[in-house]
RNA sequence: UGGGCUAUCGCCAAAUGGUAAGGCAACGGACUCUGACUCCGUCAUUUCAAGGUUCGAAUCCUUGUAGCCCAGCCA
């Protein structure tokens, strides 16, 4: 049986569809490539998986080719490790390249003739223009710059001068190489942008075989062409570079010039997002890691518990477009939540125990009653749990005196106690300051689990945990990382405003069958107050095994 | 001499001149061995605003308004 057939919604077409379906129906391509070209500068987050899932879900749709390919042109942010990352991210989410797994920094030759392409044909100049003389000359937005002294040079000039700036004739930041193109363009990656610096830096994957580096734009529309891609999806802060895109492409002759899309980034509503924030408070030791659980990068998802197919549901489900939006973080959780509740055995546990004991269950008895892994889903089986006369509840889940609606226990109520028999609260013990220690009940053996007892019903049904049996078990709470009347941001700052609590560690008793639960006990409340499910401890991967522990109930009271 | 882009429910998002999909959230109610799930119902006479064209406008025109992006030898 499929798990999880729930009528899958109509999702509507988006714009970059369309685009590709006039392409295709004009004859532009036969087959669509996209390509996701991270820089290995950090790790990825839910942003990126956004763009990742897209552009191989058109290679799929299409029957089309999806690349990953490093964007690795500036050595002094990239590391190894991020692209170790990256690739194992990319991986988990089920996006597959295949053979297609690239890197820029190996066109650097061919970047280099292009280069020299450009400048025989008259396009670009050496300049020894400082960096900041570049920038006066660039002007502002609303003036016009001028042209660089050195934007004459001839052809024979420009091209040994280029040369020997890649022999390493110049020390760095002496001389770069500019398109030639116009300074007065409103568009300032028009006005004769920097295609190539030096800089004497050791590249991951180059070494020191060179000491000029190619400029973004020169180099992505390169990228792009020399994979095959068709359509070269990317973020809304590129729509701008796109006539210097087009500029590269027609002039560096290719025979299928790719094209650039630009769609919205995805933003979660007060969660931190960006990468340079994460980064901060990774640095800073605010979180203990990239994978921190309150973070959203992919790692920490994963840690979490998020699924690769809830993250996928997520992404169909929040569309593309080219509208700035924050999309609710409730969102991602009904997608993991939607995704787990008929995969996920459901087993008990209570996060604050108070003690129940039934006074007409026999001293010293123990039964073991049968109760199904999830009732909604008989495929995952039944486990034993032990029953005797002493339990845990949970605190919530019994009133001395219950507020209007309550349905749980309180003196005189019954109640069943999942998967075992009804009871009936009969009095309490209380400390000192009034907290109540124990539960007296009493059962009636008649109305057990699974014999077919139809003669009563009961309002409430509530969890419980054996007390001599029970598990320790260290439970993490962890609520959305950023505070919500604050803001994300401190735009005075530049900080970011933490939640002081988002991360609360308890000492809860689980059922014996949970007690094999990972180490890492990373536990999460897929709904506030109702579901957490444990996983895989992220530092070895493997194996994922979720499972939602109903905790609590999340009632409110009326009005 | 500024340029580019965007605006449809609390949040995403369709609708391609033919009379405002869908999802999330929320709120009612039914059901229930999890106050979950499921199921049923409610939730935009109106699309940033004001004019105009049209038998007919979210879509076309005009004029405004608001938000985002751009002046790295970062990507």
């Amino acid at each position: 049986m499929e798990v999880n057939e729930k009528k899958e919604m109509p999702v509507s077409r988006n714009f970059i569809e369309d685009i590709i379906d006039r392409d295709l129906a004009e004859g532009k391509y036969e087959k669509i490539c996209t390509r996701f070209p991270p820089e290995p500068n950090g790790y990825l987050h839910i942003g990126h998986a956004k763009s990742i899932l897209l552009n191989y879900g058109l290679a799929q749709e299409y029957g089309g080719q999806f690349n990953l390919r490093f964007d690795d042109t500036n050595p002094t942010k990239e590391k190894t490790e991020y692209v170790e990352s990256i690739r194992a991210d990319v991986d988990w989410l089920g996006a597959k390249y295949g053979e297609h797994l690239y890197f820029a920094s190996d066109y650097f030759g061919i970047m280099y003739e292009k280069a020299v392409l450009l400048i025989k044909k008259g396009l670009a100049f050496v300049c020894d223009l400082s960096a900041e003389e570049i920038r006066e000359y660039r002007g502002t937005l609303k003036e016009p710059g001028k042209n660089s002294p050195y934007r004459d040079r001839s052809i024979e000039e420009n091209l040994r001068l280029f040369e020997e700036m890649k022999n390493g004739v110049y020390p760095d930041g002496s001389k770069v190489l500019r398109a030639k193109i116009d300074m007065a363009s409103p568009n300032i990656n028009m006005r004769d942008p920097v295609i190539y610096r030096i800089a004497r830096l050791s590249h991951h994957n180059t070494g020191d075989a060179w000491c000029i580096y190619p400029m973004y734009d020169f180099a992505h529309p390169i990228e792009d062409a020399v994979e095959g891609v068709t359509h070269s999806i990317c973020t809304l802060e590129f729509e701008d570079h796109r006539p210097l895109y087009d500029w590269v492409v027609q002039n560096t002759d290719w025979e299928h010039p790719p094209k650039q899309i630009e769609f919205a980034k995805l933003y979660l509503t007060n969660v931190v997002t960006g990468k340079r924030y994460i980064k901060r408070l990774v640095e800073n030791g605010t979180v203990d890691g990239w994978d921190d659980p309150r973070l959203v990068t992919i790692a920490a998802l994963r840690r979490r518990g998020f699924t690769p197919s809830s993250i996928r549901k997520f992404v169909e489900l929040v569309g593309v477009s080219k509208a700035d939006s924050s999309v609710d973080y409730a969102m991602l959780e009904y997608c993991i939540r939607e995704d787990l509740k008929m995969k996920a055995p459901r087993m008990m546990a209570v996060l604050d125990p108070v003690r129940l004991v039934i006074d007409n269950y026999p001293e010293g008895e123990t039964e073991m009653l049968d109760a199904d892994n999830n009732l909604e889903n008989p495929e995952l089986g039944k486990r034993q749990v032990p029953f005797g006369r002493e339990l845990y509840i949970e605190r919530d889940d019994f009133m001395e005196v219950p507020v209007p609606k309550y349905k749980r226990l309180y003196i005189g109520n019954e109640v069943r106690l999942m998967h075992a028999y009804f009871v009936t609260a009969t009095s309490c013990e209380k400390d000192e300051n009034g907290n109540v220690t124990v539960v007296h009940c009493t059962y009636d053996p008649e109305t057990k689990a699974g014999s077919g007892f139809t003669a009563r019903k009961v309002k409430g049904t509530i969890h419980w945990v054996p007390a001599r049996e029970a598990k320790e078990l260290t439970v993490r709470l962890y609520e959305n990382l950023v505070d919500e009347e604050k803001g994300v941001y401190d735009a005075e700052t530049g900080n970011v405003n933490v939640n002081p609590n988002s991360l609360t560690v308890v000492r809860a008793m689980c059922e014996p069958a949970l007690a094999g639960a990972k180490a890492y006990d990373s536990f999460q409340f897929v709904r506030s107050g109702y579901f957490c499910a444990d996983c895989h401890d992220s530092k070895d991967g493997e194996p994922v095994f979720n499972r939602i522990v109903s905790m609590k109930s999340s009632f409110k009271l009326p009005k």
